[in-house]
DNA sequence: CGGGTCGTTGACCGTGATCAAGTAACGTGG
DNA sequence: CCACGTTACTTGATCACGGTCAACGACCCG
């Protein structure tokens, strides 16, 4: 693969700032090997060697964290150009579970490649950390959603978190989205139950707040939506002032 | 101050990776500035200028966010020997409120001294970097906790994450701790009300797990404490073979 | 056609929220 | 020294959001 040949990874990174060569280099090293993951497949357990990171190139997955009698926590959903397995790499094992969502590609890399990134492309690095930062910011709304919305409110906080995600690499897109979790897996999310999401959902609709079609959502009253949830985008704008070197622009 | 004299927060990174030259200069060049403040003060608000991160020396606070009808979630606790605002490093504006729990002494620093550390000392970026992911998974636990847990069981897991954290820097410390927070902080730490954090507590005391004096906890049966919430401790261990130079341990 | 998954709906129940009153500890000023 | 306000915690009574259990229908695929 050409470095300079941009994948769904690079397009998502370039996104933010303007990649300098080195950057670019390290990038196309994450996305030497190919595998593919059926619907339902577990890529790795808790407890597991944590030795590797995952570009995704296509499909959803979402990581979760069980309870030992059954109850389950989704705590992250990843989507293609999104690099699974962050939160982790200060460990020497997993600590959660991530399976796909759907029929999914991901590209392998050994988390030892970051070594090499640290050292001669400090501009990714920067983007990297940046990153997992923000990831932070975003699991800090969820905590809110979660620790003290109604199920209304949280149901409609997550879709227009999804929404604001899928609009950075798919500029074109417009209100409809395709939502590839059932309402038991959404329910895992919010820390609700699926039979709740269900009439949720039904509620939403009633009032003309989205609509739903075999596995799509729209929304159909964003700003109505974003009052209800006290909603804030913390995917468009990243501050890359602070960066080193490269050529640091504000997207 | 000398690069050499162990600061609170040169002794929690220490604990972590054996520290080169290039990477305790930078963190002393963090502990320059001292400023106080009293309990209850807020040090920023959200939406405020980011220009600063904070070493606290001295005291604990939180960084909380607010719904607009006046719902508030505590996202963080802080103690001494942590950087606070990571999180916002990315946005130009703060994504939530600091507020001192106690009297506090904190020593701002700019976040563009960050592209220096990027540059110059790839081991600290590497740790700071590997601090901050690993924060996400400690998010996680309390994600998962708020989001499928009972009250007792929040309880229970807040009261063991804070003595795993506090074990870091003060390893003498045993089974009591001095917990400078009410209960209202408390329930909007673990979307609960004070009222049920008090029956909560109450019930924890009466089972015989915990004993509380005067604004301090003790942990009685920590094994039965650790089943009740499946807690597992993210503090103590770091993984950093992947980190470059320096002469990384596994502490 | 039969079995699976998924979403919906109903009836009932329980955890934890809400509202309110009461107590204890503390500092303040007279 | 006491009257006072304030803040923190406790306890009780009541309520509601969302959980639980169960039945049913739609759809898909073999």
């Amino acid at each position: 693969m050409n470095a300079h040949t941009k994948s769904c990874l690079a397009q998502k990174l370039s996104h933010y700032a303007e990649l300098d060569e080195a950057s670019l280099e390290s990038i196309a090293r994450f996305e030497r090997e190919e595998k593919d993951f059926a619907k339902n497949d577990e890529v790795y357990q808790e407890g597991d060697q944590n030795i590797h990171l995952y570009v995704v190139k296509k499909g959803w997955l979402y990581s979760y964290a069980d309870l030992k009698d059954g109850r389950r926590q989704i705590v992250e959903i990843h989507h293609p150009g999104d690099i699974v397995g962050f939160p982790d790499i200060a460990f020497t094992e997993r600590t959660t579970v991530l399976r796909a969502a759907e029929d999914v590609r991901l590209c392998p890399f050994p988390k030892k490649d970051l070594d090499e990134v640290f050292k001669r492309a400090p501009q990714l690095a920067a983007l990297l950390f940046a990153l997992a930062v923000r990831n932070q910011v975003i699991m800090i709304d969820f905590l809110r959603a979660i620790g003290r919305m109604s199920a209304r409110e949280r149901i409609a906080y997550l879709l227009l978190d999804l929404q604001a995600r899928l609009r950075i690499t798919n500029t074109t897109m417009t209100t409809t989205f395709r939502l590839p979790l059932n309402q038991t897996e959404i329910s895992d999310v919010l820390g609700l139950t699926n039979v709740y999401v269900s009439r949720s959902f039904t509620a939403l609709e009633k009032d003309g707040l989205i609509r739903r079609s075999n596995g799509s959502v729209e929304i159909l009253e964003e700003d109505r939506m974003k009052r209800i949830c006290d909603f804030s985008d913390r995917h468009t704008k990243l501050d890359t002032s602070w960066f080193p070197d490269g050529t640091p622009v504000e997207a």
